[in-house]
DNA sequence: CGACAGTTTGAACAATCTCAAGCCGCGTGG
DNA sequence: CCACGCGGCTTGAGATTGTTCAAACTGTCG
């Protein structure tokens, strides 16, 4: 039987980097492929914590949510990206598709003895949570200090970057959530940044065609912007 | 010779509690023990991280600066609190002391070869890293989707949950912290958090003595107000 | 081609910030 | 032991950024 690890595109992004080539097959034995649509939900704040995901095509959006129905989105996902480590008996997020997905699916017991079995794959877990705990506190200062203007900037500058590591052009940006998920995640409303879009494009440092593929044409100042500049 | 780690107050509240007692030795051979007065720095943004620190007595405070001087706080550490995993080279944020600290210091290299060498330390570290996560990404719904009298009932019930964990009361909670401090802990401005104090008091929400003690005298009220109830 | 979700634009509003001034409490030194 | 000075805290009034509410537009997908 052919390994269905040894194939995948998004083993060099991802978590299964760290596993050595024959260790592969227990990989593959301890997870499921899952396809799904577009607006899918793959966890829900407040459910039991019984899976894990590694996300190996499409978008994803993590959001909280308010008892009003206020929403924060604490992170998008793409290609490599790991969810729900730790200990807790619930998720603290719900997770939604932005496209079609794939992923594998582990269930919490298996993926324990993983980390038992494979110190690299724990490490580099290790390593992948501290540098989302990086990321989490730029947000913070994101949402706590920087302007409307300086976050759309600072969210542009950080989506070309994440295209540029994922190997794709770091020109023409496809923004797969809306501009409402924007907003959400910046701690914004959709006009607002409507609004600042609207301005940076009539400013030509951005060009946009249709609503979701923005093109950037002053990266450095968009750069300079994005950390107040 | 005395092994200090087995004395040590904070090893059940730290990393350290995931170390079998006899290897509590290697723990203390690999660290240095200090003493650093308030307001001292134990690392600055952009330094490169040569150190790993577990803070066993005292308060911390974790922030980032933008060019111009607005500051956000990403965070205060506590007994127990562990400072610098990740593999990056540089830190990405300062701490300084809110009050004397004591703590135990690790060279990154040393370190290395204690995950290395237990497992149930490294496996510690990464449940601390993920919780870590979920409560920045509950700092991120606070920062991008609160009001300030939400965000700062918020706090005080977090203040009272994490004085709660340590042993201590949880009724009359101290502050280390300056309204600065507060204020850019929060994303608000210190006039605005003296205000809200205020407020919760005349209401009979809390109870002030001096402007660094609050006592909770409406737990429910401040925990529902907290989530936007 | 039609409809509807998503986006853009406009005008009025409000939460929070800014600027300014006074107050309090604590540590210090006379 | 008390007065002094200073950092930090509180309070007030006015300014501002971003929100809210409302309506028109667009482009995408049956």
């Amino acid at each position: 039987m052919v390994d269905p690890c040894s194939f995948c595109e998004a083993r060099l992004f991802s978590v299964c980097g760290a596993v050595a080539e024959p260790d592969l097959a227990r990989l593959a034995e301890a997870s499921t492929v899952l396809d799904l649509d577009k607006g899918a939900t793959l966890v829900s704040e407040g459910d039991p914590s019984t899976h894990l995901f590694n996300l190996t095509a499409g978008a994803v959006k993590i959001y909280k949510l308010l008892p009003d129905g206020r929403r924060q989105i604490v992170g998008f996902l793409s290609m490599g990206d790991f969810l729900g480590v730790g200990r807790r008996a619930k998720y603290g997020f719900t997770a939604e598709a932005l496209t079609p997905v794939r992923l594998c699916r582990f269930p919490r017991a298996k993926f324990t003895r993983l980390l038992d079995e494979f110190p690299l794959f724990e490490r580099e877990l290790l390593c992948r949570a501290s540098s989302e705990l990086s990321a989490a506190q730029d947000q913070m200062l994101l949402l706590g200090r920087k302007t409307a203007r300086e976050r759309i900037a600072s969210f542009l500058i950080g989506l070309s970057r994440r295209a540029g590591r994922l190997g794709e052009p770091t020109g023409a940006v496809q923004l797969p959530m809306t501009r409402t998920d924007i907003a959400d995640y910046l701690g914004l409303t959709t006009e607002t940044v409507s609004r600042i879009f609207t301005d940076l494009k009539r400013q030509g440092r951005i060009g946009l065609a249709g609503a979701s593929q923005v093109t950037l044409l002053d990266r450095p100042g968009l750069a300079a912007m994005a950390e107040g500049g």
